[in-house]
DNA sequence: TAGATTGTTAATCGATTAACAATC
DNA sequence: TAGATTGTTAATCGATTAACAATC
């Protein structure tokens, strides 16, 4: 039944990560007053294989696509809509309200891909009590019975390196299911909790390193041919 | 010679992603006076296969590691240093000094990372001239001559979406050969130039859809019995 | 030697792309 | 009908995992 070694850190990129740029382009398209997209405009705009995108609308739409103008759009944005969770609005909760725990939880983006933020925790008393563009903070003994009140089950972990297993346990307590970990530590968790690691200093590395690999690709190209 | 349908916005994750994770995984063992350390270990606090953790440290390591003890740390730090070119400190400017901007700017982590933000651009006049943190913020029209004198190639845009295209455009026009892009939106950019994407909303749309897949999996198994 | 670990070759897995028939 | 587009089946590609011989 169980998978040997399935580390219970899950990626599943592809489909889901392209929905937003579709349901972002599509929107677009429908403020200008389009009725119908194809794959084949989506996939130009987008940068990817046509068949990709509609390989990703298959899997989401309730209706086919019509073979010579492609898909309805306001039926495209209600199916991508829903295959999101964007209108069953997720609830969540953060610890740590630094400069980055600021930045989400008053940022009303989030809001329209169908995540609330409910409130913020810190264990700092000066911030306790305030407010953030309507979210409180509350002090971290709250949130056990807060978490359990309203079933919340995803918790955003924004607090310094060596806090963060720590801030993880606690959520673990709670009952949160799914945790996004901005903390640059691997979190330790059970088999049944979801995470999932932002990690911004590695993806800004990776970058400059492509960067560097492509200028030096002429060279190197050299060099195999001298080998 | 060119592939038909390459986009210029390279992902390459895998080993690459990996390596930041041993280093800082490693640097603890090292300050705890660990003078080894295996693949199995490694994989054991990383969650991950070691079979996965020895080909990614092949790569990078510039000796190999020994049959009963596993690899020296040291001499492994300083290869995943030298590998990931955190030493050759890449320099960056930034676009758009608003929240996201001012985190990207004042972390020092990023440093460690071997990334030099040098400094920060915005139109808004009043945020000109100021510093955060040593770093200066500097109108618009002082890109160009700034990243061509100092030789700079990597961007970070920390707009509005509506704007990124076209500081995105500016960014080309200066030089600069690598795009880290926190707006929402596809940028379009010449076939020379990498774009990487930072999509914060989207990360979460997934987190939080993956959560739901797995709490309805005991249904769905059901229902497939049923079909 | 026995045991832990390494590195390599082959198998598996999942995602993307190519090829193509079907539709309006 | 011709042409643009769809959806599907098979091929390709890359990354991960399994199996195993080699080493200290």
């Amino acid at each position: 039944m169980s998978k040997q070694n399935t580390p219970s850190l899950v990626v599943m990129k592809s489909t889901l990560s392209r929905l937003p740029l579709y349901y972002s382009y599509i929107s677009r398209l429908e403020a200008e007053g389009m009725e119908s997209v194809s794959s084949v405009l989506l996939a130009q705009h987008l940068n990817l294989n046509p068949v990709l995108v509609r390989k990703d609308l298959a899997q989401v739409s309730s209706v086919a696509g019509h073979p010579r103008t492609g898909f309805e759009v306001k039926q495209l944005l209600a199916d991508i809509d829903n295959y999101m969770g964007y209108n069953k609005l997720d609830e969540a909760i953060l610890v740590g309200v630094g400069s980055m725990g600021r930045i989400l939880l008053t940022n009303s983006k989030f809001a329209k891909f169908g995540l609330n933020i409910v409130v913020g925790f810190d264990k700092d008393p000066y911030l306790c009590g305030l407010q953030l563009e309507g979210k409180h903070i509350l002090p971290m003994e709250k949130m056990e019975s807060l978490v359990q009140r309203m079933g919340i089950r995803i918790g955003i972990i924004t607090v310094p390196d060596d806090q963060a297993q720590d801030v993880c346990d606690q959520m673990v307590k709670c009952g949160i299911k799914a945790i996004w970990n901005f903390a640059f530590v691997p979190l330790k968790v059970p088999e049944d909790v979801l995470v999932k690691n932002e990690n911004l200093p590695s993806s800004l590395a990776v970058l400059a390193h492509n960067l560097a690999m492509k200028s030096s690709k002429a060279n190197k190209t050299e060099r195999i041919a001298e080998n």
